[in-house]
DNA sequence: CTAGGGTTAG
């Protein structure tokens, strides 16, 4: 007789906490048929979406039976609606094993988490299944297939699926349309747009993101202005297309004339000024917003960290955390963090993050985490971390592989990084720009000079143009070798202007290795591009001292001096030197 | 219930 007691219970919005305890009770109770209602009370519950049920709703799918089938669809819909494609779908092929006979509500989510999980055999398997219960006819359900083809690329059985529809409503039609824009057809594209019966904002947004995302800002212009009705994702499209092609003052003037404006048009803007290394403009911006939430703090802290402020960007994690401010930060907060630890080599605050700070707060790992992760302890000498956390990853891939095979060049195992390379490729992962730098990187550490040309050379076969980072390495291998007289020539082969670190290169081997002459040659270069850099001079102040040119090391060093005192504005060590 | 915007790792 307690059991319609505690019924009773429910739909009453109760609190997550309060469900929670009332889950206690049942399980006690051996009430286990009624954790549905629970799950379902989470989800229509008022409460904000918080890490804290999401977290619970977790707990319950994955520890008891399955609810019946409504319960499960308002789990499979509150994951979908919060990213949790993954464990929507989960859900769905739990349906199926226990038996129970989805609803159209229960497809048409477990195809939209298909859809976005890029999951085309689990797509192609509730396709049948749509034939299977009879759920053809229905418009959701065939939207959703239709989704979940335009976002697989297929838009051959896309267009099949959308064609054999008895009805179709104005999504279908603007999947159609997505589809096709991001295919890169556009003409079809157009064609589909201008035979769509009621268009809505959304079929006008397809079309504005579908050109700013290429560049073509006219086009996406054009199609702004013409629109009988914007909101504010089209007006975001504007901002981002035109960061897109380099157009900030553009994109600025469009945030500038915005009515309203959310945290994405922000963040947004922030990106953009991120990109181009305007730091003071993204903090600006930043500092000028009332509301302010992880997004935002993501942000400006991924701004600091990919402009080499590590420090910057560990302080606003630490802001962030005050309680004054208390935003929660999510994983790809952490994931940021991280990386700038790597950046000032402190091992301590990142794997505190590792190893407390993550449990404490329940933020799981997943692969870009770990990836940063990777990179932090192999920089930090803990190779076997690294690889522990490298084995651990759910899918290898460039970035990961790139990470670790610097991890293990500058660890001193320079045949495992050429040996995960090859494993690489051969798993069909194409190396780009920085899987070489990581390469020739590990490959300088060691007098490799035949295997380091090898794999220089092969950057051709992956479409890569050399950068001159990577001619700087190839210069330092060489010279540890001795070899200066090639690496010169190297230097004069390249096909772009060679840069300081180039050179730089160069005049270091040459003091090495004790050759006048083509150390002051590196260093008039150097001293040409980087005239504010001391190092330089001491260089060849040092070569000169090696083979007993006193007089010259002396006179360099003064001046070396003395430009710390003054600074000669146009004036090239070069004249000092040549006197 | 379906569609549309941004941010994370080397």
């Amino acid at each position: 007789m307690l059991l319609p007691k505690i019924t009773t219970f429910f739909n009453r919005s109760l609190t997550a906490k309060q469900l929670k305890q009332l889950h206690g009770f049942i399980l006690v109770q051996g009430l286990n048929h009624l954790e549905g209602l629970i799950i379902r009370d989470l989800i229509t519950s008022q409460s904000d979406y918080s890490q804290s049920i999401s977290h619970y709703l977790r707990l319950i799918l994955h520890h008891s039976a399955l609810p019946d089938v409504d319960s499960a669809t308002s789990a499979m819909r509150y994951f979908c609606k919060h990213g949790g494609y993954h464990e929507a779908f989960d859900l769905y092929v739990g349906l199926q094993r226990s038996g129970l006979s989805p609803s159209t509500f229960t497809v048409a989510s477990a195809l939209k988490a298909c859809a976005r999980i890029g999951d085309g055999n689990g797509g192609i398997m509730i396709h049948g299944q749509v034939y299977k219960y009879g759920f053809c006819g229905d418009v959701y359900v065939e939207t959703a297939l239709v989704g979940v083809y335009t976002k697989l690329g297929d838009m051959e059985t896309a267009h099949k699926v959308f064609d054999e529809m008895s009805e179709r409503n104005v999504v279908s039609w603007n999947s159609m349309i997505d589809g096709y824009l991001r295919s890169g057809d556009f003409a079809t594209a157009e064609v589909v747009f201008s035979g769509v019966p009621n268009k809505d904002v959304v079929s006008w947004n397809s079309m504005v993101s579908g050109y700013s995302r290429t560049g073509d800002m006219e086009k996406a212009l054009k199609l702004f202005d013409e629109m009988p009705e914007r909101n504010l994702i089209s007006w975001n499209a504007m901002i981002s297309g035109y960061i897109e092609c380099g157009k900030l003052d553009l994109a600025r003037k469009f945030y500038d004339s915005m009515l309203q404006r959310n945290t994405i048009s922000c963040i947004t803007m922030i990106g953009g000024y991120s990109k181009c290394g305007d730091i003071v403009s993204a903090r600006k911006l930043f500092s000028e917003t009332d509301r302010m939430d992880h997004l935002l703090y993501n942000a400006m802290i991924a701004c600091y960290a990919k402009n080499s402020r590590p420090k910057e960007a560990l302080q606003l994690f630490d802001e962030m955390l005050q309680t004054n401010v208390n935003i929660q930060p999510n994983k790809m907060t952490l994931a940021t963090v991280i990386s700038a630890c790597s950046q000032l080599g402190d091992l301590t605050f990142g794997s505190w993050i590792h190893e407390h700070y993550m449990n404490q707060t329940g933020i799981t790992m997943d692969d870009h985490l770990r990836t940063a992760l990777i990179d932090l302890y192999a920089k930090c000498g803990s190779i076997d971390k690294a690889f522990k956390l490298f084995h651990n990853l759910q899918n290898k891939d460039v970035v990961a592989y790139t990470a670790m095979i610097l991890g293990c060049g500058i660890n001193g195992k320079q045949q495992i990084a050429i040996k995960l390379f090859d494993e690489m490729t051969e798993s069909k992962i194409r190396p780009n720009l920085v899987t070489f730098s990581g390469l020739l990187t590990a490959l300088s550490h060691v007098g490799m000079v035949e295997e380091s040309y090898h794999r220089f050379n092969s950057m051709k076969r992956y479409g890569l143009v050399p950068t001159p980072n990577h001619f700087s390495l190839m210069v330092e291998i060489l010279g540890r070798a001795g070899r200066l007289e090639e690496a010169h020539n190297l230097i004069k082969s390249m096909p772009m202007e060679p840069d300081a670190g180039v050179w730089g290169a160069l005049l270091l081997a040459c003091s090495t290795h004790n050759d006048v002459e083509l150390g002051e040659i590196a260093a008039k270069h150097c001293f040409e591009l980087e005239a504010d850099s001391s190092g330089y001079g001491s260089l060849l102040a040092n070569i000169y001292s090696s083979v007993g040119r006193w007089e010259d090391a002396k006179r360099l060093r003064k001046s070396i001096h003395e430009k710390g005192l003054v600074k000669v504005p146009g004036s090239s060590w070069m004249d000092h030197l040549q006197e």
